[in-house]
Formats: structure tokens, sequence, C-alpha cells
DNA sequence: TTCATAATGTATCGACTCGATACTTAATTC
DNA sequence: GAATTAAGTATCGAGTCGATACATTATGAA
């Protein structure tokens, strides 16, 4: 009997959490927070509201505006009120929180672990879970949290990417974008 | 540019704590707690401890001293003292612990899932995460937990596994579990 | 042997997370 | 226009978590 997929996962996890609480400067800083402030990072403009980092994190919306007015006081992130829907409220990081995601000591010995593995290795990595997390989203009717531009929704209009669900423009830089509307191709 | 490596690990984790909080049995246990239990339930004789546990987590033993204590509340593990180390306590999971681990959805789900990809792209899976690990720890000089019988000090003696590192002979059991002391071969 | 040091584990405290509930405001539907 | 739905906030209690302090037992050196 090997080790299963679960027990990396949880030995992963495990060392994420070393790496935080090692981390002189972020220690102190929840693990939700930072969570929630790499997805404001890689998200695009459907997808940065208080519901989007809800539905990324798995958690409630008490809980997640609780954290992302901890990120607001740090000053991490700032609201923008969306222009057309009144109740929504767009969450954009500021400079230096921007700052913060890059120095996450985590998200940086993974990549350099994941380069020691070769181009191959690594695409069968990412291959793999891609795969794995698209299987487990079909079955489990979840969201996808793909990039924009592998959406089924995403079209081309003019020579200019448009999404087909909300029938609107995108932005150039959405379509490097996750989304929380995201779904596989059928 | 596509999802790094972190991304993945970071939504396989938002899916397992929404598993968990959709579990109805379970949503009300901490998470915390479960990781403790499964990994008393997976690792050996030399690794069921209250240090064992924080240093699989990555917390502190104040903490886990607590969840361990809740854990033994809720009558799923049972301690029994060490019989050469009075300061050591060990920690066994009971008949009821053992069947909650069992059905911890986030686990069949993902069994479930990695099922689908087919032995090839699991092989591929499992072994690019394999190395990965083995190549974080050796850069961070973090402990590995890996199979007993994967270990330096695994060896023989009279046909009966052996610990060169303890110099005790293994329980015929213990060499499919996972141990805290373990280091990969050079 | 004896005394200092280290290791395992527990107890307590305060800051914080998290889910549940209740609520406000705005959009949508009928 | 009323009912319903959705986005977001506020508050509360249980529980996590790190820090600190402490007790007990091992270990190692004088």
């Amino acid at each position: 009997m090997a080790l299963s997929f679960f027990d990396y996962v949880e030995r992963i996890n495990s060392l994420l959490r070393s790496w935080q609480r090692d981390d002189a400067e972020l220690s102190m800083v929840p693990a939700v927070q930072l969570s929630a402030l790499r997805y404001l990072s890689i998200c695009n403009h459907y997808s940065d509201t208080v519901m989007g980092v809800t539905d990324y994190l798995g958690l409630t919306k008490g809980t997640v505006s609780q954290s992302l007015k901890a990120l607001e006081e740090r000053q991490w992130i700032y609201k923008e009120p969306d222009l057309q829907d009144k109740r929504i409220v767009h969450l954009k990081p500021t400079a230096a929180g921007l700052a913060v995601v890059q120095q996450l000591v985590a998200v940086q010995v993974l990549q350099q672990a994941v380069q020691q593995l070769g181009p191959e290795l690594e695409q069968q990595l990412t291959g793999a879970l891609h795969q794995l997390l698209s299987h487990v989203q079909r079955q489990e009717q979840r969201k996808s949290f793909g990039l924009c531009k592998s959406c089924r929704f995403h079209q081309q209009q003019d020579g200019l990417p448009f999404c087909g669900l909300t029938q609107q423009p995108l932005p150039v830089t959405s379509t490097q974008l996750i989304c929380r509307e995201h779904q596989d191709p059928a």
C-alpha cells in the first residue's frame, strides 16, 4: 500500500502552514486572509466580490466578509462599488497587497520545487491535476474557477475577447485570470 | 500563463473544506481534529504521540494537545502511556475513530476522482508528487513522513523488519505506515 | 551522584476564525 | 407593486491557535 493522493495533499497543506508560520513578516496574518488576497490577485472582474471569494474558499459569506474587512484595514485591498448593480462591491488588491502576494514564501518554494521536476514531469503533474479537478467538478456540480480564456463561453468579437454568458466584451487582461462563472467546454 | 501548482493546491483545499461542511455528520467536527485522527490511523508506533501529530500538522504542541483532548472526549482516540519513556503517551484510534476515518467524504471523492484518471495518469500524479515532496524536504530540511519500508534505516533481521535508527525490531504492520523519523535513502 | 539541560506533555490566556442567525439594501420576478 | 432572491454586514458562541508558563521525565556532563 502506498500513500494516497489525499495523503500527499494533507502533507503539502502541513508544509504550507509551516512555511507561513516561519515567515517573519506574515506569520501573524491569518492564512484565510492570505488565500483571499491571492485569489483577488488572480481573478477577473466578474469574480472579485464577497460571494466570489466565498465560493472559492468554500466558506460562508459572513466569515468571508469579516476576513475581507481585516484585509481592508491592512490596506491590502480596497472596495469599489459596482456601477450597474448597487448591491455588489468589487475588491481590488492595493499595490501593497500585490507586493505581499508576490512575497509569499509558500508559493515561491513550491514553484521552485516544481521547476526541479523538469518540464515533462511538471506537465504531467499539472495535467493530471487539471483533469482530476475536471472530473470532480463534473461529478459534484461544483464551480471550476478555470481561466477565462478556457471557458466554453469565451468568444471573439471583432478580434476582441467577448463573454457569451454575460454578453459583454472582456478586458484583454481578464482572459488570463480565473472566473467564478467558468465552465469547461462540453 | 496557466494555473500554477499552488493554485491547484488551493483549489483542492477549498473543495476539501466544502465537502466537510456538506457532510451531515462531520460538519460540526473541526477539520484539525479530523486531520489528526486520520494521521493517527496511518502512522506507526514511533509517531503516534503529541509531538508526532505536532510535527505532521505543522502546529504547536499546545494547540495539538487541546485538539487531541477533544478527540479523546469524543472517544475516537485513547491514550496509552509508553512503557520505556514515562514522558510519552501513545495515541490510538478507537474502533469508532477508525470508522470515522473510513467515512470521510473528502477521501472517498478524491479517491474516486483519482481512479477515473486511469492507472497511468495516477501513477504519473503520485510519482510527481512524491518527487516534489522529496525535493522540498531535502531543500528545507523538513521531515518527510514517508512509509516505514521506504526508509533508509529500514532493514531486515532474521527475515523480520528492523529499524536501524532505534535498533529495534519492527511490527510487520508498521512497515506499511508512515513514520516521523523517516528519511529517504541517499 | 548530582545538577543542569532538554524533551514530552498540559494548562491558561487572548486574538482570531468560523458557522449560524438575523438583518439591510438592492435587484428580479411575477 | 408585492414577493422573492441575492449581496453584503453585524453579532454571538464554540473552537482554533500561538505564546507563555509549568510539571514531569530523560539525558549528559561535571
